[in-house]
DNA sequence: ATTTCTTGGATTGTTGACAATATGAAAGGA
DNA sequence: TCCTTTCATATTGTCAACAATCCAAGAAAT
């Protein structure tokens, strides 16, 4: 008999959940400070969880918090946005490489599966920059957690993308990119179901050095705001 | 009229801080169930600041929560420990290239000074492992922040360490070890006084692959027990 | 007019009581 | 004897009131 999976959300969890989407979908704009009281009634909690969840949140480096002071989103700066790809490059070209000596047929299979999803998403959805996005975060996703390292998957899906995604809403992917992203993308399944670890590292770090890159070009012609 | 500083530290941090010591200095074992009473006790606490610290620590990783079940000190296995070796290669291989870029001349005559005084400590407290881990830590705490990488900086300094010092107590460092260790930290610090970030970053990655091959030695001739 | 000091208000930090849930022991049946 | 079920207890999750602290508006003085 199977109990129910008990999928016992805690109300500390849900208020984490809806704080987290929150303040990645910009609903909370960065720097902005943010009321206790606020977020009971937006979320339908008391203060005891909301204030658990911002501890978390807070150690997780999404949200500052100051003494009687309130707590505020973390903005971060152009240069900070920048030094936060030159981590991804060398995490997730880590993440690659293991990725290539440990996941499964069946894994690299779907993998492939999800890009020609993505390839037909990028022709359908031309300019829904959202979806792409979204797709992108899939692919990377995948690979962090192919990796079979733990401590890295964690550090990646529950720090660095987050801290990403944030600016993904601001950072409208430019036009030439999607399609330049994917074939990088391919290349990177390629060397993986070759189990060439070396080269799928190799491949990543290009990856995402191109995409900071092209983020650099994007501020140095003054198309983000901060 | 300076007011006294107000190092308002809130009884939240404090119990973070006991906890956090306490979780590293393995006063707290791994997969040791803590109550919450008991830590309020041990600290003179209230339940409310505890818990919050207890959340922190958990999104920090090193206590894993069960809902309604307590928490535990988290037991990172021998297989993990390794794999955070390898995090640690790629993300303090990028820490000293950028300490490398940007560091002041200043904070390397400090680095330097302060290998001095390890030398003079490993000599004199032979066998003192403890003194010889503390300055190994001061040596990558000071690479960590002269990348002036704050999250990379963070991410080091806020987790990977934490975890890493957990194990210090039981790794008691091999014979021939820390003056090996001591020489390679010299030429890291030879290449940053160059503002040679591509062989601080060469340097670097050997270094703490050195010492991860050191650990699995000493897994494979069972002189630790997990 | 500008600066400093004071004070009221609002917000955060903390506390102890209350409700919900998991763990473990005891009882019953196979 | 072993397994399943039930129930009591202890522990965790949640709540609402209380205390401590910061912030901003306004008054007084230079």
């Amino acid at each position: 008999m199977n109990a129910p999976v008990t999928i016992t959300q805690t109300r500390a969890d849900e208020a984490f959940d809806c704080l987290q989407t929150a303040i990645v979908k910009g609903e909370l704009a960065p720097g902005e400070k943010i009321g206790e009281l606020d977020l009971c009634e937006r979320f339908n909690l008391t203060r005891g969880p909301v204030r658990e969840a911002l501890g978390r949140l807070e150690s997780r480096g999404l949200l500052v918090r100051r003494p009687h002071a309130g707590v505020r989103v973390v903005s971060v700066s152009a240069a900070e946005l920048l030094e936060l790809y030159r981590i991804r490059e060398v995490m997730e070209g880590l993440a690659a490489r293991q990725a290539a000596e440990r996941m499964t047929d069946q894994e690299i299979a779907d993998l492939q599966a999800t890009l020609d999803s993505h390839e037909t998403m990028i022709e359908e959805a031309r300019g829904q920059a959202y979806y792409q996005a979204e797709g992108d975060y899939d692919f990377h996703h995948r690979i962090a957690t192919g990796s079979r390292n733990t401590k890295l998957a964690q550090m990646l899906l529950g720090d660095l993308y987050y801290m990403v995604r944030m600016y993904r809403y601001r950072l409208s992917t430019s036009s030439g990119r999607p399609h330049r992203a994917l074939g990088e993308h391919r290349r990177i399944v390629e060397a993986i179901a070759q189990r060439d670890g070396e080269l799928a590292e190799f491949l990543m770090k290009r990856h995402i050095n191109a995409a900071r890159q092209n983020i650099e070009r994007k501020i140095e012609q003054g198309e983000i705001s901060f």
